[in-house]
DNA sequence: AGCACGCCGACT
DNA sequence: GTCGGCGTGCTC
């Protein structure tokens, strides 16, 4: 018997190895062998009697067991082939390896009041343990750093020991009352539109407005599909948002779904990928990456906010798209798909209307009231007379303040008097000034520059220009010194479920935050909502920034008056009349999409043609693109470029795009049968920086 | 991807 | 004379 394996190595074909007769191995299990002089683990592809490799054959050393279904093998192959990777690396990319890691965090298993009287007590008994709770109530959840507290190791255990402390598990420290929900009349069409399309791989893309009440829908559609025996994947482009989906699918469905992201202790991690696969989980919510669940029986996957640049893979090959991959399955395994959204991608809703992808509609609110939405010029300030204006408003009122600003940092540029920019020496990316360590960071490679000299004509003195998070925050502290002000960005990301949980008490008036804020997040009481800089998206030079642009305000918008309070936003801009802001703001989406449409046609971008985007980096990257891109052009290819790109951490960067019909990818796999070493292939890139 | 083998420059 | 630079080539 012969074991086809599949290995985390660049190149394409699996690797035969005889089966010991004592050993059993199927297709999808995870093997070890012997490869050259080191071991690795691969994935079983394939059974056959006999070998196609002429050479001798090593035997199969150990199992690990089941790792994944033959249909999801098949589907993460048919995802690797278009980024130009093995299926034997995409597989060690998108499994998780079985693992009894222990938690790396802590949370504590009593609530805070108990803790704290607990820590008083400890103090003089048990001094250690009252650090150890000391440091949890401040925030710490790392286990490696309370362990450096003096007796640290021993406080950790022994907590852990009496049930105060345990092991951080999904999801974390989150509670929501319960609420009961009766199904308007649009949401029980919809919801039997999707039910009536499970068993046929049908996709639907379910609009409706924020608070309209999409999540019901996929909560009823999974249950739909579980009365039909059938499983569910309910995917949120943001780990942010699965606590909230978690608890309501629990209440939902009457048993809490199974959680699967990056982030999520490898333990648990696999614990849901196994219980996929054997048929243990029913449903399961996560981000991106659980798309891959090899869970049987799929009858649903609901994509919220399908629009979300999360959704697609661009760090590492394989380059996916979660919606194509959702899409795919479904076709194969027969699952309804529902993509929801406020505001659609271009993309989907063209397939929409081509009716390729059926369209249900949400028209109203349920939750709250649709707000009053205004402009106001952006100006010198940060916080604008009008927008200033409405936010002692609110507050007066007692209403909470969601502020947005779509960059990190207190300054976001310097410029020094001989008018060169100061930028990252390896990056070349403008450098951010941060007053939390009061220096100069790359936002592309996290170095720091504590006193920069000006590389043209070595000032050390720079204008510093451009307002981040950190800026607004300040801001808002100086002008309105009664209000409680917080900010969640990345760089406060470590405390944002005790941020969150402030919010939500009521115990913050004004919250300054970045992109994660804008997200689905659902606070009644915040009735304002401030976009500090809405032109800031439109000076990308992107063909898709338009579409960001509409998103970011139509997606804020949506953050407020949910609560039984109208809400009201306010979007800085200078450019009032631009099409992405105007219907952003009047919440028109076909205008948008119609003005969108002809421009992406005037210029063939899509959904009138696809991108693919080929990247190389290192030495003589330039050369080596345009090498590729002239190859291309002798054998019938569109191709733009090369363009040289900002070098990554000093590495040397070009980037060619070739455009083609639906099926350029497969045409360029037939021209580029081996792809020349350090080049990256990403089909459909969402962004062309 | 690693890791070997292999063929040319500055050092105890 | 050796140590070591990283260029190709192979791994069932």
């Amino acid at each position: 018997m012969i074991a086809r394996v599949a290995l985390p190595i660049p190149r394409a074909a699996p690797f035969d190895y005889e089966v010991p007769p004592d050993l059993a191995v199927a297709i999808g299990d995870r093997v070890h062998v012997p490869f050259g002089t080191r071991h690795l683990w691969g994935i079983v592809v394939a059974i056959a009697p006999t070998a196609t490799y002429e050479g001798r054959l090593l035997a199969v050393e150990a199992t690990a067991g089941p790792a994944l279904s033959p249909a999801a093998i098949e589907l993460i192959e048919a995802v690797a082939r278009p980024s130009f990777v093995s299926p034997g690396l995409a597989l060690a990319r998108l499994v998780p390896s079985p693992s009894r890691a222990r938690a790396r965090e802590v949370e504590p298993a009593i609530p805070s009041d108990d803790a704290a009287k607990l820590a008083a007590e400890l103090a003089r008994r048990a001094p250690a343990q009252a650090r150890v709770l000391t440091a949890i109530a401040n925030g710490e959840t790392q286990i490696a750093e309370l362990r450096k507290l003096p007796g640290g190791a021993r406080g950790v255990s022994a907590l852990l020991r009496k049930g105060v402390l345990q092991p951080r598990r999904f999801p974390f420290s989150y509670r929501e009352e319960d609420k009961a929900f009766t199904l308007t009349p649009a949401q029980r069409a919809a919801v039997e539109a999707v039910a009536a399309g499970i068993g046929c791989g049908k996709r639907y893309l379910l609009c409706g407005p924020p608070g309209s009440g999409k999540t019901e829908v996929y909560l009823q559609a999974a249950a739909a599909a579980r009365d039909l025996g059938r499983t569910g994947l309910l995917l949120a482009p943001e780990v942010s948002l699965l606590p909230q989906l978690w608890a309501r699918a629990g209440r939902v469905l009457g048993s809490p779904p199974a959680p699967y992201f990056g982030e999520l202790p490898p333990g648990e991690r696999w614990g849901t990928w196994h219980g996929a696969l054997a048929g243990e989980v029913r449903c399961a919510v996560g981000t991106r990456s659980a798309v891959f669940l090899p869970l049987p029986d799929l009858g649903l996957v609901a994509l919220d906010e399908e629009g979300e640049p999360a959704y697609k893979q661009e760090e590492m090959a394989p380059y996916y798209h979660a919606r194509t991959v959702a899409e795919l399955r479904a076709e194969r395994e027969g699952a309804a798909v529902v993509l929801g959204t406020a505001a659609p991608s271009v993309e989907t809703y063209f397939r929409a209307e081509r009716g390729d992808v059926e369209l249900l509609t949400l028209p109203d609110r349920v939750v709250g009231a649709p707000p009053e939405v205004r402009v106001a010029p952006r100006g010198a300030d940060v916080i604008g007379p009008v927008l200033q204006d409405a936010i002692w408003r609110h507050l007066a009122r007692g209403g909470q303040i969601l502020l947005f600003v779509n960059r990190l940092g207190f300054y976001t540029g310097a410029v020094c008097r001989c008018r060169a920019i100061l930028r990252c020496p390896d990056c070349e990316v403008p450098l951010v000034f941060h007053l939390s360590d009061r220096a100069f960071r790359c936002h592309t490679c996290g170095k720091t520059v504590r006193n920069p000299v000006c590389p043209t004509c070595g000032e050390t003195r720079f204008h510093l220009f451009g307002a981040g998070t950190e800026r607004a925050e300040h801001e808002a502290r100086r002008l309105f010194p009664s209000a409680t002000v917080a900010r969640l960005d990345a760089d406060t990301a470590r405390d944002r479920d005790r941020i969150l949980a402030s919010v939500a008490r009521g115990e913050v008036q004004i919250l300054v935050g970045a992109q994660m804020v804008g997200k689905g997040l659902d606070f009644p009481r915040i009735s304002l909502v401030g976009i500090l800089n809405a032109d800031q998206l439109l000076t990308t030079p992107d063909f898709r920034a338009g579409e960001r642009t509409y998103q970011l305000v139509a997606g804020a918008a949506g953050r407020a008056g949910r609560g039984e309070r109208a809400g009201e936003v306010i979007v800085q801009t200078d450019q009032p009349d631009y099409y992405a802001i105007r219907c952003a703001l009047e919440g028109d989406y076909t205008g948008f999409y119609t003005e969108e449409l002809a421009y992406r046609k005037a210029l063939r971008y899509p959904p009138f043609a696809r991108l693919v985007r080929i990247v190389a980096s290192g030495a003589g990257a330039e050369g080596r693109a345009g090498a590729v891109g002239q190859n291309l052009v002798h054998q019938g290819f569109e191709v733009l470029g090369p363009a040289r790109l900002f070098p990554r951490r000093g590495v040397p960067r070009a980037q060619l795009l070739v455009r083609g019909g639906d099926d350029v990818v497969e045409l360029l796999a037939a021209a580029l049968p081996h792809l020349p070493a350090g080049l990256r292939v990403d089909p459909d890139p969402m962004w062309l920086g």
